[in-house]
DNA sequence: GCCGAAACCATACTCAGGTTTGACCGTGGG
DNA sequence: CCCACGGTCAAACCTGAGTATGGTTTCGGC
């Protein structure tokens, strides 16, 4: 798990494998984590406040984000919601000095990886960061794939994606024709282009797509 | 989500729509639940020890398990692995006197549905018993659907299994026939039994069959 | 008014999918 | 020993899928 290897080694860092965003308002719990991770070779980032994470770009990297619960402004609660509202879903680390367990409870209910109460080891919370990163690059690796798929099915016309809706659903031309008040061969050419536009080699890699797409029952 | 209506109607009570299972070894918490979830419709297990439970058999309906933390013999925590280790897997609500932070964090990490410090109000537990029973509703409705179609499988000659994992991958007959050192025709025949046996009546069916069962590519 | 994109359809042809009939072989159980 | 079952294959046949060619219409933008 622990990123290893290397330690005297290379002093060219070309890529880190991972972003670590603490925000807390102690700048020695900042200093601190951030020699912590650091060491083990993660890239940081730091903020006092809540803002300040809001406002500048996210990295394009596996991460994730260690929130103090006692943020100036705002809880670190309520911006987990925040932050998921407004689409960034690093998974959140929680950390905090006078916690109680409903808090640590409704943090875990909205997907924080781990919560920690200070003072907490260090391995602690490097075990943490790991299973954080872990899931934020499987996280990536789903969404990129789907990604792809959405920008090839939009390149697909209205009737193009009916009949591949139906055609993935088992029918066959014949009946995809009847339900959309079309001739077969009509089907069969957009049937074509949608499997094309898909890039899919057969009809099963069609349907797989459509599954990952989430495509709606007709 | 509250189970309401016929309030005042039906006395006859056919078949209760879940079974709340509570473990506990103070009679007084434990009768003080059992009539609250009774007013309410549910149908209630009563234990004082961990082995009372594993004992027992399970109805057949949804439900969930409602655990004291502090329990004779061993600790709920520990007995979430076990019941998960032994393929019990009703959705668990934790109650507790004397918690901590790091009890919470690790019973919800293992699944648990709530962690509720007591002493707690009526209307969380109901609210965590609604949302567990709804889990445990869905997780049956698909344990049931992969059930079926496992059994289909099952009757799946070792030929007739292998050339389905092919043909799902999107293989054309002659390269089925390829690949195991048959002919086509031969690939077709299997081909056709598993469809009829697996009951699928389209390529796409069979595919999505494949998914669910988690079938491996090939 | 023209053009391109999208949708529509027909004919004709090729190839893939699927069934039936009939046949042969090996294995394991009654 | 024979039978059932699974596996193998072939010939014949039919249906479905897919492409190419060629043509019509409609609609929105330049």
């Amino acid at each position: 798990m622990m990123p290893s290897g290397k330690s005297g080694a290379t002093p060219a860092k070309p890529t880190p494998e991972a972003m670590i965003i603490i925000v807390d308002d102690d700048a020695a719990v900042r200093e601190s984590l951030d020699s912590l991770f650091r060491s083990v070779g993660f890239a940081t980032r730091l903020h006092a406040a809540p803002a300040e994470l809001l406002a500048a770009p996210l990295p394009d990297l596996p991460g994730c984000i260690i929130l103090d619960v006692r943020l100036p402004g705002i809880s670190g609660l309520d911006l987990q919601g925040e932050l998921a509202r407004s689409g960034i879903a690093l998974p959140i680390i929680f950390m905090t000095g006078h916690g109680d367990i409903p808090m640590s409870v409704r943090a875990m209910k909205a997907g924080a990886v781990d919560f920690l109460a200070k003072p907490f080891r260090d391995q602690d919370m490097l075990d943490a960061a790991s299973v954080a990163i872990t899931r934020d690059r499987q996280r990536r690796r789903e969404t990129q794939a789907v990604d792809g798929l959405r920008a090839r099915y939009e390149t697909l016309t209205a009737r193009e994606r009916e009949v591949m809706v139906h055609v993935v659903d088992g029918l066959m031309n014949k009946q995809v024709a009847g339900r959309l008040g079309l001739s077969e061969i009509t089907v069969k050419i957009h049937r074509g282009n949608a499997m094309r536009k898909m890039l899919a080699r057969s009809l099963a890699e069609l349907v797989r797509q459509a599954e990952t797409l989430g495509l709606p029952r007709p």
